[in-house]
DNA sequence: GTCTATAGGATGATAGAC
DNA sequence: GTCTATCATCCTATAGAC
């Protein structure tokens, strides 16, 4: 699952293939179907296990109760989150890839971004009041590593990182 | 090209074949390499025409000189642009499979998505005055459609759609 | 330029031994 | 549970007739 999680994020659930992942598990493939049903099954379940690790999972493992808006910005809005220097937030990893998947997949990821609402809503140090800017803060957070991910030209992902940093907190305020 | 440009926004660049793509067209496969060099050079072309009929370019296309933010917010954060009922943006559409594309992808991402933020920082009515104001509304209408085409409860996207709507003006002020 | 036909390779999934 | 071996299918790309 650790496999697939870091193999999906990077590459995305059609560039995967199972023989890939269980040779980054040090298995062959054969052994797949003793552990998951489909690849569709495995894509499902990575949607959901990745948020083990995510930026948003780091920050609150490290803080005791609420945690600082601007921190979670500033962490995930970074070149090594963009580049997947750390494991990845699956609600920008995953999102055009589920877009293409089933309902099960579709109702994985609904669960992991209603998570994240509800954790900006009641965890964050009370800059966050209503949901409105809880949604909209997660929109510009997660438009903004996809979009980056996607550019050639470092000067415009600076920008548009710092851009989106420098403008979260009209959304909060 | 008109076959690609929607085929690959509908279902992404791995589960669209080339038989598919001329089978669109009303062609069979066998002629497709007397138009393209390959399937990422047709991809790579299609990032770029997407452009001729997204949101931005039909708004463009009505107004004479200068048109209003909230008319493009409203436009792009719609239901009908989530489902695909029109030619949708190819930077939402396009993004995630063009980070798993070779760089002359990218750099047509790159050259649509710079033109877009010149568009928004030369032909608004006067509401977005710098650059970073640009960038950030950029990120947030992308990653609320992108998010929306990955959610699974309709409740849960009216939300979403609402709340950008409702915030995308805070980024422009 | 379009067609049929096919090469050549990768992939998801299965079978059966250990 | 893991292995090797294989099936069946799909896909990109090419060849050659018209």
């Amino acid at each position: 699952m650790k496999s697939a999680v870091k193999l999906f994020a990077q590459k995305g659930f059609s560039c995967v293939s199972l023989g890939d992942v269980m040779k980054d598990a040090k298995l062959t493939h054969g052994a797949f179907y003793a552990h998951f049903d489909s690849k569709q099954t495995l894509y499902k379940e990575a949607v959901s296990a990745a948020t083990e690790h995510s930026p948003l999972a780091t920050i609150l493992r490290k803080s005791e109760g609420a945690f600082s808006v601007d921190k979670l910005v500033s962490n995930y809005l970074c070149h090594d989150h963009v580049d997947q220097k750390f494991s990845p937030c699956p609600l920008a990893a995953f999102a055009t890839d589920t877009s293409n998947q089933n309902g099960e997949t579709k109702e994985a990821y609904t669960k992991v971004f209603t998570g994240l609402i509800d954790i900006l809503e009641s965890k964050t140090d009370g800059h966050i009041n209503d949901r409105e800017s809880a949604l909209s803060l997660a929109a510009l957070l997660i438009g903004g590593v996809v979009v980056s991910r996607a550019l050639n030209d470092k000067e415009t992902i600076d920008e548009l990182l710092a851009a989106c940093i420098s403008k979260a907190s009209k959304l909060v305020e």
